[in-house]
DNA sequence: CAGTATCCTGGACGATACTG
DNA sequence: CAGTATCGTCCAGGATACTG
């Protein structure tokens, strides 16, 4: 089950959907994540690379690799019902969550 | 992305999974989970209660409402990546990672 | 068994400064 | 611009004791 901790871990959804349909470099994919730290990203970039998700071409841009590219077309039904869940459910329901209502963690 | 948010926190993932095809109660989830905190669990069932993932029957037993249902859907395709990266990947690269190895966070 | 209340600790994350 | 090194904070999660 490594993998689903790899992809539990901050950002690293977002980092692939970003990536979904173009390479981006360093500062691009930091500033189109709502400024991420630096050494975040760096670190996120690294792991996704060791598992073989992403990876730089010629350019120094990254992008998804074959694997990764298959990831995020598994992900992407899931991406679709987050959408939908916040259209619908986000408004009604939603009580008492004990947890800070924001992004945390 | 919220409901990313929530899928990110720890044993969610792991929680759906279990419920994957029957009603569990409380303690069997937690030993299914291999030794979660009761009270993370006591969260976590909350939370997922509160999105309308899960309910409880009236047996008292926890499961997956229908919507709860369809993401599940959404999600075997990542479970079913994860099992494949597992196996591929998971043996081969794989080198400095500078976070620990294991399941941390 | 089911669930809650507390307390404590590790380490993820953010900010920042710095190198090439 | 790209990436790394440091450092401090904060809170999610683990352990545990306890109630119904």
């Amino acid at each position: 089950m490594a993998l689903l901790d790899l992809l539990g871990r901050r950002w690293i959804l977002r980092i692939l959907w970003e990536l979904r349909e173009e390479g981006l470099g360093f500062r691009g994919l930091q500033e189109r994540c709502g400024r991420m730290s630096s050494s975040v990203l760096s670190q996120r970039l690294r792991d996704l690379a060791n598992a073989g998700i992403v990876e730089q071409d010629a350019g120094g841009d990254y992008g998804l690799t074959a694997p990764g590219g298959r990831l995020l077309a598994a992900l992407l039904p899931v991406y679709h019902w987050a959408e939908e869940w916040a259209r619908s459910a986000g408004g009604a329901r939603r009580k008492r969550t004990n947890s800070r209502p924001g992004v945390q963690r």
